[in-house]
RNA sequence: GCGCCGCUAGCUCAAACGGUAGAGCACCUGACUCUUAAUCAGAUGGUUCGGGGUUCGAUUCCCUGGCGGCGCACCA
């Protein structure tokens, strides 16, 4: 720490310079003619010398020439060179200026010109420091690559690499358009709870804190599809949130402790309806997000305009493997699937077998936009019976690019039946299943109050970033993905 | 949680068989009025992730712990 200790003293020491001078180099605001991308298409309307122009931003590089100096400074959608010259700005404000160095921010006042290299300069007449940084940059030429660091300091990731703003406001753009999507839709954006009493609504393993006061458990939510689909009960017909979930699970590409998900509830819709919207719903995004609503992901040309491809869970493994499952005993189930070199034990669940031998062999190979449907009633202990084919749910699973992005269905409203499934996770439960969903007596008494029928949705948000940037993993679409706390000074 | 790989200056990376730990950039000093990875000259900077072991000697080999990446398992 020595090293950095001793960069950091050189930068304290101008910065006491910069205070001696009378100059405060945190001063409270600064207001700028153009940003950096309004000065570049300005250009053209602005003759030398004509008008005064400024704008603010990160000082990235300097290139100093004795009585003239270059660099470079970045704002948020822009870079643009500045050239300084003693005999414009005189002798002192020269001098003072040399006290601002790479990673300042500053604000640039002047004219624009062409080098000669013919490359769009200010002519500073005065250079301003907005912000005096203690730190040094990373490396010009290689940057920030460390992923680890990229992580972790996130913040420096973002101004040194301008490509990695893009994903993030990527991000915020698919969410805004999903929203705008489901409020034309006439759905309301809500808020429920993220501290439970009681978690639900998904299988998994919750994270518990504890409430001083009231002396009790809370559970940090796993989903919010209960309370939603209470609010159904509510008369609220139509409701949707994007909701930060909380998993208390392995962390790896794919995972990450807690993340976004969006959803939402229709009343008189069934999980059919629900198919079609999502369709026109993710037409929609891709439109917004990527030109002609197509999208490179690994490689692969996802085109978000064409129909989904829908295809029922048992045919799906049936297409796949030549077997139809769909007929066998739970023995034959397991034999099977040892036969197809799934690593399954002899007392796992035959839903279980088959789910994993779905997520084994069927969904990596969901590349293009796939509905997958009809999955089988076990696991899933929220939807309802399938209307006509015994054994199944009215379910489907949104799939692309090789994995799931969400889950739907026509939504279980038979206060008797839920109550039913619910023990049957109980009993799951008590054979040690730590995933097996709790029963939650006040819903069920909603339920019993009457909630329409309706169809529900939850769309994994993250994943569907991942997918619209191309990025290999899930800590790449969060600012700030979990990470072991580091050791030592930082 | 398990397996494999990695961790060296602020950043990006080197170091033959185990033999004084280096470079580029940044920083510091000096020169330089159209440069752009500016250039030129010089100087500084290290708990080689931590701890232990083997050895005359460890960045290097062994053990152990930390953090990260990838894969597996679990999930969305």
């Amino acid at each position: 720490m020595e090293g950095l200790d001793k960069l950091r003293r050189a930068r304290i020491e101008k910065l006491n310079q910069l205070k001696a001078a009378g100059v405060n180099p945190y001063p409270y605001r600064f207001r700028g003619t153009h940003t950096i991308e309004q000065l570049i298409a300005a250009e053209k309307n602005l003759s030398e010398n004509e008008m005064l122009v400024s704008t603010a931003g990160r000082v990235m590089s300097v290139r100093g020439h004795g009585a003239t100096t270059f660099g470079h400074i970045a704002d948020l959608n822009g870079t643009i060179q500045f050239y300084i010259r003693k005999d414009i700005v005189g002798k002192d404000a020269y001098k003072l200026f040399k006290l601002i160095e790479v990673g300042d921010i500053v604000g640039v006042e002047g004219t624009l010109f062409r080098t000669k290299t013919d490359e769009l300069t200010i002519r500073a007449q005065k250079v301003e420091i907005l912000t005096k940084t203690l730190r040094p940059l990373p490396e010009k030429w290689h940057g920030l690559t460390d992923k680890e660091l990229r992580y972790r300091q996130r913040y420096v990731d973002l101004f040194m690499n301008p490509h990695i703003r893009e994903v993030f406001i990527k991000r915020s753009k698919l969410i805004e358009s999903m929203r705008q999507f489901l409020i034309g839709n006439g759905f309301l954006e809500v808020e429920t709870p993220i501290l439970q009493p009681l978690y639900g609504g998904a299988s998994a393993r919750p994270f518990v804190t504890y409430h001083n006061t009231l002396d009790m458990k809370l559970y940090l939510r796993i989903a919010d599809e209960l309370y939603l689909k209470r609010l159904l009960v509510g008369g609220l017909e139509r409701v949707f949130e994007f909701a930060k979930d909380f998993r208390n699970e392995g962390i790896d590409r794919a995972h990450n402790p807690e993340f976004t998900m969006m959803e939402c509830y229709a009343a008189y819709m069934d999980y059919l309806d629900f198919m079609d919207m999502v369709e026109e719903m993710m037409r929609v995004v891709a439109g917004d997000l990527a030109a002609g609503g197509v999208v490179t992901y690994k490689g692969h040309e996802i085109d978000f305009g064409k129909p989904w491809k829908r295809i029922r869970y048992f045919d799906a493994i049936k297409e796949r493997t030549g077997r139809d499952f769909r007929r066998m005993s739970d023995d034959e189930i397991f034999e099977e699937a040892i036969e197809l070199g799934l690593d399954v034990e002899k007392d796992t669940p035959s839903p279980a077998i088959l789910d994993e031998l779905f997520s084994e062999l069927i969904e990596p190979e969901l590349i293009e936009p796939t509905f997958v449907y009809d999955y089988p009633k076990a696991l899933s202990p929220l939807a309802k019976d399938h209307r006509s084919d015994e054994g199944l749910v009215e379910r489907f699973e949104p799939f692309v690019g090789g994995f799931e992005v969400g889950n739907a269905f026509s939504e279980l409203n038979d206060p008797i039946e839920q109550r039913k499934r619910f023990e049957q996770q109980a009993a799951l439960r008590a054979r040690g299943d730590e995933e097996a969903q709790i029963l939650d007596e006040d819903f069920l008494r909603a339920l019993e109050y009457g909630m329409p029928p309706a169809a529900g949705l939850g769309i994994g948000i993250d994943r569907l970033v991942m997918i619209f940037t191309d990025s290999p993993s899930i800590r790449d679409v969060l600012f700030f993905p979990h990470m072991r706390p580091e050791e030592g000074p930082v």
